[in-house]
DNA sequence: CGAGCGATCAGCT
DNA sequence: GCTGATCGCTCGT
């Protein structure tokens, strides 16, 4: 199966835009010898101006946010909580902030590898195809997606790009508010969520 | 230089 | 639904 890679004029649009066109997209991701791959079905944008659930808002620099400045297609990859590593994309042409969290994705292939990268073991445990990418934390576990691929550029890298997939119609996806913000006041109401219909796949209703 | 904290997850109730 | 785990980043001193 060849994997049509997505170039860099996809990724240089606004945050909010790029994160409706992720749904239905392609991670993939070759690691070792092993090709894994996982449908995009729930993600956030991030944006510079206004929104003070950013990182970056205020278009504040930081050594952890610079790369979110650069042109879109880069990876913006941080700890969180101490534990977990998040995966976002950046957006925009370069001097332009923003980036998209990829929240949750379906398996497609490489399923013994993620579920290996999970939970220590190949055994797919029937019914545990859901556990394994449902939420940021998870989807970078199983795909091994850390802080190496900190400004690792996707439309240039052969171990972590993303790529064609499936066309999603507007009328299924859903816009939502963003996860766990609840300290960006205004921002927190934003409807900058969106996942796709009834998949399963996603971290939460 | 150190206190405070977070774009999460798992396990328990 | 609630809470502990766990540590790099940020910012104020």
């Amino acid at each position: 199966m060849a994997y049509r890679r997505l170039e860099r004029a996809f990724f240089e649009a606004e945050p909010v835009q790029v994160a409706k066109e992720l749904l239905g997209k392609l991670i993939v991701r070759n690691d070792s010898g092993t090709t894994m791959v996982a449908k995009i079905v729930e993600c956030e944008a991030y944006l510079g101006d206004g929104d003070k659930a950013a990182h970056f808002n205020d278009n504040k620099v930081t050594q952890r946010t610079k790369v979110v400045y650069d042109h879109g297609g880069l990876a913006y990859i941080y700890l969180i909580y101490g534990m977990y590593n998040c995966f976002n994309i950046v957006t925009g042409k370069s001097g332009e902030a923003g980036a998209v969290l990829i929240r949750a994705a379906e398996p497609i292939d490489g399923i013994q590898c993620m579920h290996r990268n999970r939970f220590g073991s190949y055994e797919l445990a029937s019914g545990n195809l859901r556990n394994l990418t449902n939420g940021p934390g998870k989807l970078c576990m199983a795909m091994n997606i850390d802080r190496r691929f900190y400004g690792e550029d996707l439309v240039e890298s052969n171990e972590l790009f993303i790529a064609q997939g499936e066309k999603i119609e507007k009328e299924n996806i859903i816009e939502a508010k963003r996860v766990n913000i609840d300290y960006a006041q205004e921002a927190a109401d934003f409807l900058y969520r969106f996942y796709i219909r009834d998949n399963k796949f996603v971290s939460k209703k």
